[in-house]
DNA sequence: AGCATATTTGTAATTTAATTACAATAAGTC
DNA sequence: GACTTATTGTAATTAAATTACAAATATGCT
């Protein structure tokens, strides 16, 4: 656990002396790590036996130790206390603010995911006859995207972000296809409807979903991502970008189960794309 | 910089017991961070001085300094080695590198954007009668994502990934629009054509795309993010990923503007797509 | 209130760890 | 093969952290 929250949480259980030091280490953590025990017991106004106690009392084996942990809570770009945007923030603030919150995201999810659904939704994609991405709102673009990534494969593959589109294509479905349901929420009543007419018609159905929601029960196999929900109103930007992370894996896993004679192939389609570009030759740096 | 990857860098600079001393902490930095450094030079099969000497050589006060910047390289989430995808990876290895290697690519973007161009391109935003968001191939998704979030606004706002239609709009604006144009290598030449057309028709050009690329030069104002190419034949994920993360900041910077009464009205449109849901209570966890 | 106990805090001694200075060895050069 | 330079290790020094103990402060009880 973060030493800076932990801290936090245990004020109530520190002398008065002991809340000194944390109050010097909260004001000042970048500098507490490059201090000696006894420069910090001299900010702090106490001696150098009492800053040690601290870090006994937070379960550090003594003053480097806890230092080491110090330096490693505060490497994680310190998004210890309240990283949400706040009213009052300006552009530095909410900018580092959302990076932050986003990463945190996705090493919340990286940690959440299982690997062993991964692997078998990757099984299933590789052989599908036809892959569709269906996705509605904001989880649109993310459908939009995979699309976009196994197009390269040469599979045959759609997209669609339309409800008709979407149901006649589940309607014509038919065993050996997959169809991959986005959603963020899992709630969304027009989607958990086109997964069921896809599983009646036999496709396999994966649902890039919140776990245990109405979409996940209509599955065949469920990816949930795991995302600390983002409170603001704005929008689930942090799921959404799991999810395009997610979708990132699976083509990942794609190609390397088709093996080295089907990268060369994608650096075709990658090659022809040269035609539309200019060349770096051409704008010099 | 991480100190891991400087390990690995530097190790060309290094004699011949540096390296064992490179050698023994790249397999168990988790322990190197625990061991004295009598400890670390016994394993290494080195003297004291010799350990002292490679963290100098590092550019560190010493080694408890090298200690907690090795701390600091471990708290990430250890993407430090090699976080690229090999042939041989099984799902655990590829998720976990896909994972990390996306962490630090924004880890690297939020250093490297212009916090600046960021507040002035809020600002054109904010003013805007119409705002356009245009993106060929990978970059359409994002502009799909970026029309989604501004659409909720209640903002005048299209996206187009058709050429033709790009086209029809940018040669239809005038002053008081903005063109936001993205393209990850700014090198496509459609794309170029169009950022140059809305300028002649006095429309304002923000360009999410490359520093110093092609599109740049035709941009008004040019958010460029640096991200650390991925090198893989697959696609560029990162930079997508960076790309979505700037629009949210760009948006939240719109409302955090537009102040609270705003903000009211964004909770509405959130509303609205209640009756398109499943309640919670229908299904109850 | 006053005594006794428990807790907190600091001083000084001790121990441990890290660094420096210097010597020896190994590598490279003419 | 002798000379020079770079590398490595030994031993001494210095700095830092911890421990043991004593003083001070706070707490509880009659």
């Amino acid at each position: 656990m973060n030493v800076l929250e932990k801290i936090v949480n245990s004020v109530a259980n520190f002398s008065k002396s002991e809340r000194k030091v944390a109050e010097v280490i909260l004001a000042n953590p970048q500098t507490t790590i490059h201090s000696s025990i006894a420069a910090l017991a001299k900010m702090a106004d106490v001696s150098e036996p009492t800053v040690n106690r601290f870090c006994r009392r937070l379960d550090t084996k003594g003053f480097p130790d806890f230092k080491l942990h110090l330096a490693q809570s505060l490497a994680n770009g310190t998004p210890y206390v309240n990283r949400h945007v706040e009213e009052e923030d300006g552009p530095e603030a909410y900018t580092a603010k959302i990076f932050e919150s986003t990463m945190a995201a996705l090493d919340s999810a990286r940690h959440n995911v299982d690997i062993n659904t991964i692997n078998r939704a990757v099984d299933v994609l590789t052989q599908a006859k036809k892959i569709s991405f269906f996705g509605l709102g904001a989880s649109a673009s993310v459908a939009h995207d995979a699309q976009n990534k196994f197009f390269r494969f040469n599979v045959p593959v759609v997209c669609f972000d339309d409800i008709v589109m979407q149901r006649m294509s589940a309607i014509n479905s038919a065993e050996g296809d997959v169809v991959v349901c986005i959603s963020h929420t899992g709630r969304t009543k027009n989607l958990c409807d086109i997964a069921a007419i896809a599983r009646e018609n036999d496709a396999t159905v994966i649902g890039i979903t919140a776990y245990d929601s109405p979409l996940a029960r209509e599955c065949t196999l469920v990816l949930s991502l795991d995302v600390p929900e983002d409170t603001d109103m704005y929008m689930p930007m942090a799921s959404r970008v799991a999810q395009l992370v997610l979708i990132d894996i699976l083509a990942t896993g794609f190609t390397l189960r088709r093996g080295s004679k089907f990268r060369e192939n994608l650096k075709k389609v990658k090659d022809s794309l040269r035609g539309s570009r200019f060349e770096k030759k051409d704008f010099p740096a």
